[in-house]
RNA sequence: GGGCGAUUAGCUCAGUUGGUUAGAGCGCUACGUUGACAUCGUAGAGGUCACAGAUUCGAAUUCUGUAUCGCCCA
């Protein structure tokens, strides 16, 4: 028999293990059927999963076991990505931390060994968590991106990338961490405004003319960069320039008012007198740069030009700029333009190198100090102002990044953003929610060359050999000899000459060698050459871009890619839109000929209470095993599926479960980031994610859930005891045959509703619409399944003549509701599926047996014939008339367990709905109805209610129970509210304009509702009249 | 600076092509527990739909602008 609970925690370990032992999950090519796939996201093995991984799982789980009920040969494929530098960082601060040692200290084979042993364990615990999440993936094929499998696509596709000489090597500016010793890509990299100084300096004119200023002023947020400067710039028109700025700010002074306007004219006056004071003074500077002054930059002692760019500009500072090519990556577009040295004053840990001696090994800040100082006791200080400035850090170290000029491998884009933004444009691809596709054309439209090195030792190691040659001939022989050691299947071989600008030397000319196989016998022949294998890594987006083709295979035209790819919908968040989907539809155009997936939902993004993305740096970071604990699974799924709109963001406020009274406790700004929290309920102590010292972890330690489950855990429930209810009542089941013309209104009323409610949830599924799903047969469940369905089920379950039909409906309901919520909910409808399954096996319109597993049944086929709007609308006339004496008792405050006598004045057509379903008002509104029809009555000592709409009166009997006070007040408060609603209408009616213009119909409605509306008021002013002098009878 | 999103009840959110009295869950108030469910039931209170303007007979809904918040890009 069903227990009295749903025990979450054992029943879905249970189950789960069932649907594990029976292969549920596994998905098999099998021809008879069509394939659907989905490649997960494969979380970074850096961390476990928070909520938001919750969210993107649940959907996708949701997708898959709806596709698996409807026939398809469904494919989850699972698996993880390293993730190379967010795992690398970790671990090395980690070992920074607990041991004091750098990645240097121990050695490239020993960090990776540590890293491997971290992975394996993040790598079990998020595997487990998506399992507890009940996610249906096919965990036989589980993959990871630095498998051996992976590995080859990687493998495969950098080589035939390299054959096509999309892949070359440059010298670049890169975001360079200076603690991890990486380039790191624009994406990884963010901006804070932080307060700091603007340093005015004097640079020397060389030999300066007559007429011409002795010194130079420019400005700068990084004094240290001056040792690196290769020029200083001045605009080539300042007058034009200015003319420009001082046009443009009148034009829009005229299109605006008050405090902007302000600000425009002080813009204005700000210009005017730069225009008056200071054009001249550029002119004069302009003429030196075009008649080729130098100036003397100090401290490094160095001469360099005054150039002429547009990059300065004249409204801003002193109008010149200094140019630092090598650190700056504006500056460094400036160079190339300018063909400027570019002078690289760094070394790889972010100290100052021997450019300048006397500043060497000076770490950053303590060179701007001393260039500071040293420029001030040269004379060349000028002013220095405070200032907001935006400094870039690093997404992974949190450390500052410079602008640093590297070797580089970077991909060539044009080509490939090219293809991927066809299969975007043309539907090939479709995004939803669509507004998302302009982000990801705009991206693409950049086609900005792709960096993909990364100075780590964590990931795909970069398949070249190389060797720098200064002179061409001798580089095209090693280049020759390569050639020969193999053919074109198994190597490729580029030489690539480096400029001298770019380098600030002679120019040199490079060898690379591609090897195509991993462990290659070309590669001790190859080194025999004096070529060198690269020491850095791929970008982990590289493989990540691979992972619908790699995991299904390719290279290997294997069977399943030939079932299975293309993928039909990939399931992420917005944050890597570009860094990831796109990219995964290049590699696939490039690598199949095909995109990757047909479809690209992008779900929203889970913030907490307070507006800010979950993490567990922050604190805020959600476990869903913690929720799972306290909720269980399916509440959890719930919860996340009905909070999937398609808003970008939606909120999820979190709190502290208090281990000791398990009270929630609100977490703040404040309270998330300590060791230990004093719970305010009990008044004990409970520790955090915080807590380090052993004083702190003796506390015992706080799950992290949000309450936002608590209505998801209660829906559990009912469903759980609706579903007891049914199968309490199966007691004496016949399996037979359902004959719906000749069922009573109320069963053609569920079988109507089950009709609609499973065509909206199969279609709301099909468009991604998760919130409203979940709405929909919550709503459904709750309020039309339990507070109706079933409650008029009880007597005639007792009734011998009906029982059997209705435990017929009631299980074919029953059955239809566990399939439609198995997909958001699996465990507890899979549970339930078992037990109805022992008392009614054979079950259905026409009875079938059941399968052994839910998540193996058919989903439900939407059945046209059973929509019936007449009884649908009958039925809402039944639910409002119980509303109506619901509505009466409360208010003349009857006793729940009385039986109150009571009438309906209805038309025919209602009266022939109401006649075979007044028993269900005594189960269901404790009325006994005594008189229905055209001439029903009012009673002597009488309470009415007028449902205008459709235009049926109740009346019931107070005489034992009247309370002229209440009624009197719920009669008054009515009238107030129908007069002013009277009024309203009067008002519309009365407005010319609307009658006249409004649709017929509109007005038409308008009017028979004013109607309604008097006559109503009359009643109730002749049923205050009659209770008043009954009141003083009395 | 550009793009995207949000602003509706104390909180979290729905609100279909503009049309009677703007909805739900939680929270709150009142009443109720031996018969599926107190993780429950019934009833109720609670909203100038951020602000300003425009379109319209009629705007939470369409348009323009403003403010605040968030995210992304430069």
């Amino acid at each position: 028999m069903i227990p009295n609970r749903f025990e979450h925690a054992q029943a879905a370990s249970e189950i789960n293990q069932r649907w594990d032992e029976a292969g549920c999950s596994h998905a098999e090519i099998d021809k008879s059927k069509q394939p659907y796939t989905i490649v997960i996201p494969p979380p970074n093995v850096t961390g476990a999963l928070h909520l938001g991984h919750g969210l993107n799982n649940t959907l996708q789980d949701i997708m898959i076991r709806t596709k698996r009920m409807q026939g398809y040969s469904a494919l989850w494929m699972p698996g993880t990505d390293h993730a190379g530098i967010a795992t690398q960082a970790v671990v090395e601060r980690r070992l920074k931390e607990q041991e004091n040692l750098s990645r240097h200290d121990i050695g490239r084979e020993a960090l990776v060994e540590r890293i491997w042993s971290w992975k394996d364990q993040y790598e079990a615990r998020i595997l487990g968590q998506l399992k507890r999440m009940g996610c249906s993936c096919d965990w036989r094929r589980t993959r990871f991106t630095l498998d051996p499998q992976c590995a080859a696509a990687v493998r495969a596709t950098f080589f035939d990338l390299f054959q096509k000489h999309l892949i070359y090597r440059g010298k670049r500016l890169v975001n360079w961490d200076t603690f991890l010793q990486t380039a790191v890509s624009n994406d990884e990299v963010e901006n804070v405004t932080k307060k700091g100084h603007f340093y005015h300096f004097r640079y020397p004119v060389i030999e300066p003319q007559p007429g011409e200023p002795e010194f130079v002023e420019i400005a700068t947020t990084r004094p240290e960069t001056m040792l690196g400067d290769t020029a200083v710039a001045v605009h080539p028109d300042p007058e034009a320039a200015l003319r420009k700025i001082e046009t443009e700010l009148l034009e829009k002074l005229e299109s605006v008012t008050g405090k902007e306007a302000d600000d425009l004219r002080d813009q204005l006056d700000a210009i005017n007198s730069r225009q008056r004071e200071m054009l001249g003074n550029l002119k004069v500077l302009r003429n030196m740069a075009l008649d080729g002054r130098q100036l003397m930059l100090p401290l490094a002692e160095r001469p360099i030009p005054l150039v002429t760019d547009e990059w300065a500009k004249p409204e801003l500072g002193s109008g010149c700029v200094k140019l630092t090519p090598a650190h700056d990556p504006n500056d460094y577009e400036v160079g190339i333009r300018q063909s400027l040295p570019m002078i690289n004053i760094l070394n790889a840990d972010g100290t100052l190198n021997s450019v300048v001696p006397a500043y060497e090994g000076l770490t950053i800040p303590k060179a701007r100090k001393q260039v500071v100082n040293d420029l001030d006791e040269a004379g060349l200080l000028g002013e220095i102002e405070d200032r907001d400035i935006e400094m870039p850090l690093s997404d992974r170290s949190k450390t500052a990044i410079e602008p640093y000029l590297a070797d580089q491998w970077f991909v060539k884009m044009a080509d490939l953003s090219q293809s991927a933004m066809d299969a975007v444009s043309s539907d090939e691809v479709q995004i939803f929610p669509p507004r998302y596709r302009k982000g990801y054309l705009d991206w693409l439209g950049e086609k900005r060359d792709w960096p993909v090195s990364r100075q780590l030792w964590w990931g795909h190691r970069i398949p070249i050999w190389s060797a720098r040659f200064d002179s061409q001939t001798e580089a095209q022989s090693v280049a020759d000899a390569s050639r020969q050691l193999g053919t074109e299947s198994q190597l490729a071989v580029t030489l690539q000459e480096e400029p001298a600008e770019i380098q600030g030397g002679p120019s040199s000319y490079s060898v690379f060698v591609c090897l195509r196989d991993e462990d290659s016998p070309l590669e001790p022949k190859v080194e025999a050459l004096g070529l060198v294998r690269d020491d850095d890594v791929l970008d982990t987006w590289f493989s990540s871009a691979l992972w619908p083709s790699s995991t299904l295979g390719w290279p290997q035209q294997t069977e399943d890619l030939e079932y299975f790819y293309p993928t039909s919908t990939l399931c992420t968040s917005r944050d890597i839109i570009t860094l990831w989907v796109a990219r995964m539809v290049l590699m696939g155009l490039n690598n199949l000929g095909q995109v990757p997936f047909s479809h690209v939902y992008i779900h929203p993004t889970i913030l907490d209470g307070n507006g800010e993305r979950m993490s567990k740096s922050k604190g805020n970071g959600v476990d869903p095993i913690d929720v799972i604990d306290k909720f269980g699974p399916d509440a959890l799924r719930f919860g996340l599926a009905r909070i999937a709109t398609d808003t970008q963001d939606v909120r999820l406020p979190v709190q502290y479960e208090c281990p000791h009274c398990e009270k929630l406790i609100e977490q703040t700004k404040k309270n998330r980031t300590v060791a230990t929290v004093p719970c305010p309920a009990c008044g004990e102590t409970f520790s955090t994610q915080w807590a380090e010292s052993e004083a702190e972890k003796a506390f015992p330690k706080s799950a992290v859930v949000s309450e936002k489950f608590e209505d998801s855990r209660n829906f559990v429930n009912k469903l759980w005891n609706a579903s007891r209810f049914v199968l309490m009542n199966l007691e004496g089941y016949q399996a037979q045959p359902i004959d719906v013309p000749s069922l009573p209104v109320e069963d053609r009323w569920l079988l109507s509703r089950l009709a609609t409610v499973t065509k909206e949830v199969t279609e709301g599924i099909e468009q991604f619409k998760f919130a409203e799903v979940g709405r929909m047969l919550y709503d459904f469940a709750w309020n039309e399944f339990c507070s109706f369905y079933v409650e008029i089920a009880k007597p005639r379950l007792s009734d011998p003549e009906q029982r059997q039909q209705t435990q017929n409906v009631i299980a074919y309901g029953l059955d239809t509701l566990l399939r439609l919520l198995h997909p958001i909910m699996p465990f507890v409808t899979e549970s339930v599926w078992s037990y109805l399954g022992e008392l009614a096996d054979q079950r259905g319109l026409q009875p079938q047996a059941a399968s052994e597993f839910l998540m193996l049944a058919d989903w439900p086929s939407y059945h046209a014939e059973h929509y019936d709007p007449t009884i649908e609308r009958q039925f809402a006339e039944f639910q409002q008339v119980v509303g109506a004496f619901r509505s009466i008792r409360a208010s003349q405050n009857i006793p729940p367990k009385e039986i109150v006598p009571a009438t309906i004045r209805c038309t025919q057509s209602s009266q022939a709905l109401l006649q075979p379903m007044l028993a269900y008002f005594k189960a269901l509104a404790g009325a006994d109805v005594q008189e229905i029809g055209e001439q029903a009555a009012a009673f002597e000592t009488d309470a009415p209610l007028t449902i205008p709409a459709i235009d049926i009166e109740v009346h019931v009997d107070l005489e034992k129970f009247i309370d002229v006070e209440a009624e009197l007040k719920r009669l008054e408060k009515l009238q107030t509210t129908i007069s002013r609603q009277i009024t309203g209408k009067e008002n519309k009616l009365a407005n010319e304009n609307f009658v006249s213009r409004a649709p017929a119909d509109v007005v038409q409605g308008e009017r028979a509702a004013l109607e309604d509306l008097v006559k109503r008021r009359s009643t109730i002013e002749i049923d205050i009249k009659r209770l008043k002098e009954k009141a003083s009878l009395n």
